[in-house]
DNA sequence: CTGTCCATGTAAGCGGTTACATGATTTT
DNA sequence: AAAATCATGTAACCGCTTACATGGACAG
């Protein structure tokens, strides 16, 4: 139950239409959460009845054209009582953890080094354009708000877990190539990370 | 669509009653992927129809009593491609993330810091499983098949997950209390982490 | 024979994914 | 006028979650 939360916190930072908020889940809200255009107007639809949300009245919003929607009072409570409840950590659940315990179980996956390459460049990629963001909203000078903590902290998260990806690849390629079956010694571009 | 491919690997690794997977999803197989026994009775039914697995003879099974199944070979069949197949990485979508961003969308979230140790404790006690696994089932000095050494990094997977989970919040707590708006200083049982 | 546990299911609802549909605006 | 793009939706499907139902085995 976080997607309409998540929505409540881009409109808090600035009110946006449906297509606005779609591409900010495929930009810097993306890094924690991911919502298509689909989910995010049907979302913004409860939202609205539950008048947590309303549509602004400024661009006359007529069949087809863009709706920009804001915050109410209500939907901002309902945000931070949110924030304050409990909630348990969200369990791993990895396909492809899954895959290589699948090829333990059939002795198969001859070619899975490949896909274990594929991955830690995508995780080099992602990592790089994190630290990209980091570098450009949170220099080291700055004065520092409890919100821009905040946000700093999180963004912090998307980094390390990158660099745990990239680590643990790296560290799989060199055990799984290392031994019989695989070619022997160390592959030197998978100790170097990306960092 | 991992689900299925969870199961059969679980099968195949030793061919179990649906109570018994249920069991054993809450156990090793849950470090990387989760399931009910709702949802492994229904899988086990489309899995049966599709001729992935079979119902063992020897127990009799009468309505309301045991039945025991096993991977048939088109099931193994389907677990070899499907680890063979490429995946894009899972993307990040954590609750967690997203509640300290909506922290500083409302400002509020003053009592975010027990929340964050009430986490820390919870993933330092899945570290300690973990650890515990695998120091009673991958010994230093054993012999080290292809598939152990599979089953290993899955393991090592999850431990660093753990380290990375207690490694950010422990950072996070610090930093969120070491300014403005908190008690000064860095708390002692923050950046003791549980390795 | 009653309650409890073991074991297997059914049903309803929700969130996420994919594919398709439609109106308005801008470009060529 | 046609094509491309912007913007907002609808519909169908699938996996996961929660709650409830059923039947057999066993203990008191």
């Amino acid at each position: 139950m976080s997607l309409p939360h998540a929505i409540l916190t881009a409109l808090l930072e600035k009110p946006s239409s449906g297509l606005e908020l779609t591409r900010r889940f495929d930009r810097s809200i993306g890094y924690f959460w991911q919502a298509t255009h689909q989910q995010i107007y049907r979302e913004l639809g409860k939202l609205e009845q539950a008048g947590h949300i309303r549509v602004l009245p400024s661009p006359q919003p007529t069949r087809g054209q863009r709706k920009e929607y804001e915050v109410l009072p209500a939907g901002r409570e309902e945000l931070a009582s949110w924030v304050d409840r409990r909630e348990e950590p969200r369990a791993v659940r990895d396909p492809l953890l899954l895959r290589l315990r699948a090829a333990a179980a059939t002795g198969g996956g001859a070619d899975l080094d490949e896909e274990l390459r594929r991955h830690l460049l995508l995780h080099r990629e992602q990592l790089a354009a994190y630290r990209e963001i980091e570098r450009r909203d949170f220099p080291p000078e700055r004065r520092i708000s409890r919100e821009d903590r905040l946000r700093h902290v999180v963004l912090r998260g998307g980094i390390e877990l990158e660099s745990f990806w990239i680590t643990w690849l790296s560290d799989t390629l060199s055990e799984l190539s290392g031994g019989p079956g695989g070619p022997d010694g160390v592959r030197p571009d998978a100790t170097a990370d990306g960092a």
